[in-house]
DNA sequence: GTTAGCGCTAACCTTAAAGTAACTGCCTGA
DNA sequence: TCAGGCAGTTACTTTAAGGTTAGCGCTAAC
C-alpha cells in the first residue's frame, strides 16, 4: 500500500480517478455481505450451512446469489465432493480472494476503531 | 495497518470480530456516494455545486442528505459566510476523515487493479 | 415410514437507497 | 424586470438489495 495521506494534495485528475476506481471497488465487493463471506472463509473452506450460521443473520437466497457471483468473479470456488454417495459441499476462497487483504484489513481497523470512539462518545 | 494477510489461519473468534468490524464499517461509510464526497473534498473545501460536478452523477438530493450524514458522524463541517450579504457555503473534511485515509486508498489501490485485470481479460 | 439434515431454489414481499422533476428564497447582473 | 446561479427542499417514483416462506431431491438415522 502506498504511504499516502489524505491531507497530501492531490491533482484534481487524480481525484477523479480515485473516485472512479473507489467506485469500481464498491461494484464488485460493495454490498451487505460479500465481503464477509470472503472473511468467514478465510480460516479455512466451510459447507453451505456452516457458513450461513457463521454469517449469523443471512438468508440462504442471499447467501447462494452472492456465492454465485463471488465464483464468477474469481474469489471462491465451490467444490463438489460425493464421497459415500452423499453430497458434500464446500466453498473455499482462491488466491484472487487475498488481493482484498489490504481492503479487508482496514476496514476492520477502522469499523473497530469507530465503535470504540462512538461508544466512548456516550 | 497490520502487516496481516488473508492467508494467515486466524481463530474463530478472531474471525467472528472481523465480520462484526467490517460490517460496523460499512454501515457508517457504505453506500454508493459516502466515500467518494469525501474524496471529492480530499483536495480542497468545495460548494455544493462544485461539489455535484466533480462526483458526476449524483442527484442534490442524495448529495443533500449525504453530507448531513457526513456532517453527523464528523467527516465534514458545513461552512457558511456571508460575504457581501451573499449566501455562500463551503463543505470542508475534518480530522475525522483521514482516519479513513487507508480504507479509501486500498479501495483506490484494489479498485484500480481489478479493473485493469478486468480489461486484460477480454 | 416418518423425521431430520443438507444444499439449495422459486415465488413472493418489504425496505431502503437512489433517481427525477419541480419548485423555493435569495442574490446578481444584463 | 427578467433570466440565471446558488443551495438546497419536497413529493413522488424506480430500482435493487435483501428478507420470508415454502418446498424439492437426496440421504441417513430412528
Amino acid at each position: 500500500m502506498h504511504e499516502c495521506n489524505l491531507k497530501d494534495p492531490i491533482s484534481d485528475q487524480q481525484c477523479v480517478d480515485m473516485i472512479n476506481a473507489v467506485g469500481d471497488s464498491l461494484y464488485v465487493i460493495g454490498g451487505k455481505w460479500k465481503l464477509r463471506i470472503i472473511i468467514a472463509l478465510s480460516n479455512g473452506k466451510k459447507r453451505f450451512n456452516e457458513l450461513q450460521k457463521a454469517l449469523n443473520g443471512i438468508s440462504a437466497r442471499v447467501l447462494s446469489n452472492d456465492l454465485k457471483d463471488l465464483e464468477l468473479n474469481g474469489f471462491v470456488r465451490r467444490i463438489e465432493r460425493s464421497e459415500s454417495s452423499n453430497l458434500l459441499v464446500e466453498y473455499e476462497l482462491l488466491e484472487y480472494s487475498h488481493t482484498l487483504t489490504n481492503v479487508i484489513f482496514s476496514l476492520n481497523e477502522w469499523g473497530t476503531m469507530h465503535k470504540k470512539k462512538i461508544m466512548h462518545k456516550d
